[in-house]
DNA sequence: AAGTTACGTGACCCATTGGTCACATGTCAA
DNA sequence: TTGACATGTGACCAATGGGTCACGTAACTT
């Protein structure tokens, strides 16, 4: 109940979520790095980056003086594993399949 | 980039997850069935299921002068398609179940 | 050694949010 | 129709959180 509210309160950010948007497209990048993806000051990406990697959402490797910064996906299946059992995981993963097919079109 | 962000904020809080495993747990439920299982106010509640509904993540109907309240998983499964690809799934599955093995002992 | 590059810390300001209360509306039962 | 029950609204307060800045440390380069 402790460590979970971490993970929670990472994703609530939209910055954050992008930036495990840019690590999940090209994984192991730098602080500054990200940084110039973003439209803020080095400062604010650091922030979020530290709230990530306190979560385990991101894992990082020091290199010189450079930090790089890895995806864990972990968290994410267990918040999946939360909130639907094995038994609906079929159907709900069925069901958004066909939303997506009506609004790509034929 | 829009609705999305409802679903995350409202996961942010503790009560409102709190309140999606008591609906995980028994579907269909009401207001004041909620409010007697936290310490907290009617009012609170009623808050953190709106911002539920207004997530898409709680579905509600009318019935009377009772408002039912339904756990809808589809945002959930939509966190986990979009940082787990069908590739790295059964890893992070198989990762996860090991984990889970461990901890609980033979 | 000196300059440059990459990362780190603490304090600060403004906006957002969780929680409560007084008050109000709608609904069922006798 | 009167009273009890279930849900709603708006304002309000304290606390949290996103973003920036001044300043500081460590490492690569020449």
């Amino acid at each position: 109940m402790i460590d979970d509210d971490l993970v929670f309160k990472a994703l609530a950010d939209p910055t954050r979520r992008f930036l495990l948007d840019l690590l999940f497209m090209v994984d192991g990048r730098t602080l500054t790095g990200l940084e110039s993806e973003l439209a803020m000051t080095r400062f604010g990406v650091m922030k979020h980056l530290r709230v990530l990697e306190e979560a385990g959402l991101v894992i990082t490797r020091r290199q010189g003086r450079e930090k790089l910064h890895f995806l864990n996906p972990v968290p994410i299946r267990q918040i999946h594993d939360r909130w639907i059992d094995k038994y609906t995981e079929h159907r709900t993963a069925a069901l958004l399949d066909l939303k997506r097919e009506l609004e790509e079109g034929p």
